[in-house]
DNA sequence: CCCTTGACTTTGGGATCCCAAAAACTCTCA
DNA sequence: TGAGAGTTTTTGGGATCCCAAAGTCAAGGG
């Protein structure tokens, strides 16, 4: 939360994420203006940080058009995001002081696992679970050694299921019991999958720890799959409102 | 060259790659307004973009600070493009359509062959193998069927040795008929590399795809510390200077 | 009736102005 | 003489103004 700009620049993109405004839409400065109230200054330059993120394209001529993520944007981006965690998993395993993101990652890891083990999922539960989550992911991130890894993520990180350490919830997970089953399934599955990618970065295992590590992206990525076959005219917006309610930033 | 903020930033950046302002330098707007005759507004459009970059770092009072890329930050950052690339091999190779690619990446491994067995290295024949080098890395980026892996490039692409298929030139490749010869051994084993990537792409076989071009972006990381362990006092600007002169953009 | 051209309107880019906050300087008191 | 408080100056953020370019509409000619 910096200034004007960085909080309208989140808004317009939650807008466009929301599905506010219709794909290829122009929309104008001073539309915006009237909409948020504010000047033209600040609206430009968070038209300009969206022009950025590629989620709003400035044309040729005049006006700006709406370039809003589909599905298919957020599954090539979680498999960049995932390729990038895999070099991060390998790049920590190999590092001689990879002994200080273990603590972190071993007590997200239990923390999650107790989580899952209270049979229920609230959105408290869901948010420390994100909470959780987000601990392990940017443990390895930060402390892999290349900066510029967990920079780069967070240049992506701005679009729904990319922000670090990110979860998707089944929304009807409470509606019948074979979805609870499956649901806490995915998640021990998940969990595991962080077990041994923690075990593997402790013995130094390279290359178990990339592969591990793609594997886990992976299996985000079959479960996104999974809403697009059940439901082919699925939307971003539908996505979105999928992730826990946890995830929701705090409005102002 | 979009507008004068674009073109702004490209300027400031330039200077600060190429160490014209000091490590930690606190710069103001007023003096960029000064510096290059234009008014705030496109100094600040510019000084937020290159905050995005994270070259340049808007402290939490006022004044923004330098933060001047390191040689450790161009080989992280080639390590990261790298294994972005190697994904994108990989998805290529996996493409059921991948035919689309190879004749321009056939092409440019020809030219580039063609231009290493003319024995001679100036601007223009730096220049042309600058150029086919990118379209091999482009095609790649292009086609591979995750229009993020490409995105994602670009979004680091602005520092040296970073934009699509820069190379890497041995300023010294002339002086002495060792380093001639060892310039010469390094191009063709690249475009060796290429030719691999290649095939390996013709015949689908994604995982040697992958490792190649994972490889190919090692060789470049393994060149760039050569220089740092010939002169631990190098800076970034003695880097750029080293790529080619045909990479230099043109001047307005 | 359609095409072309010219005037009008809309809109985005740049410059300038104003204000608030932060840094720096100075004055005073211990 | 040093430290603290008040004042001044610098500086960045937001608003507003102006202008140029692009889109639009209408009128006239073929």
């Amino acid at each position: 939360m910096n200034s004007i700009d960085a909080e309208l620049a989140a808004r317009i993109r939650d807008d466009i994420i929301h599905g506010v405004y219709a794909e290829g839409e122009r929309l104008s400065e001073a539309q915006l203006c009237d909409a948020f109230k504010v000047s033209r200054t600040p609206v430009r330059l968070a038209l300009r940080l969206l022009e950025r993120e590629g989620i709003v394209r400035r044309g040729e001529g005049r006006g700006y058009t709406i370039q809003s993520p589909s599905i298919s944007d957020i599954l090539q981006a979680v498999q960049v995001r995932g390729h990038l965690e895999s070099l991060a998993a390998r790049l920590l395993a190999q590092s001689p002081n990879r002994q200080a993101a273990l603590p972190a990652m071993a007590r997200a890891i239990e923390t999650i696992g107790d989580l899952v083990n209270l049979e229920r999922l609230d959105a408290p539960v869901a948010r420390q679970m994100q909470s959780a989550n987000e601990v392990f992911h940017t443990s390895i991130l930060d402390n892999c050694g290349n900066d510029y890894v967990g920079f780069t993520c967070q240049q992506i990180s701005h679009l729904p299921m990319l922000a670090a350490g990110s979860m998707v919830f089944d929304r009807g997970i409470l509606d019948s019991p074979e979805r609870w089953e499956a649901g806490v399934f995915r998640l021990r599955l998940g969990n595991a999958q962080h077990q041994v990618i923690y075990e593997a970065i402790e013995q130094g295992d390279a290359v178990r720890a990339e592969g591990m590590m793609r594997e886990h992206s992976h299996t985000m990525i079959k479960y996104i799959q999974t809403f697009e076959n059940r439901d082919r005219s699925l939307t971003v917006s539908d996505l979105v409102s999928y992730s826990a309610a946890g995830s929701d930033r705090v409005q102002s």
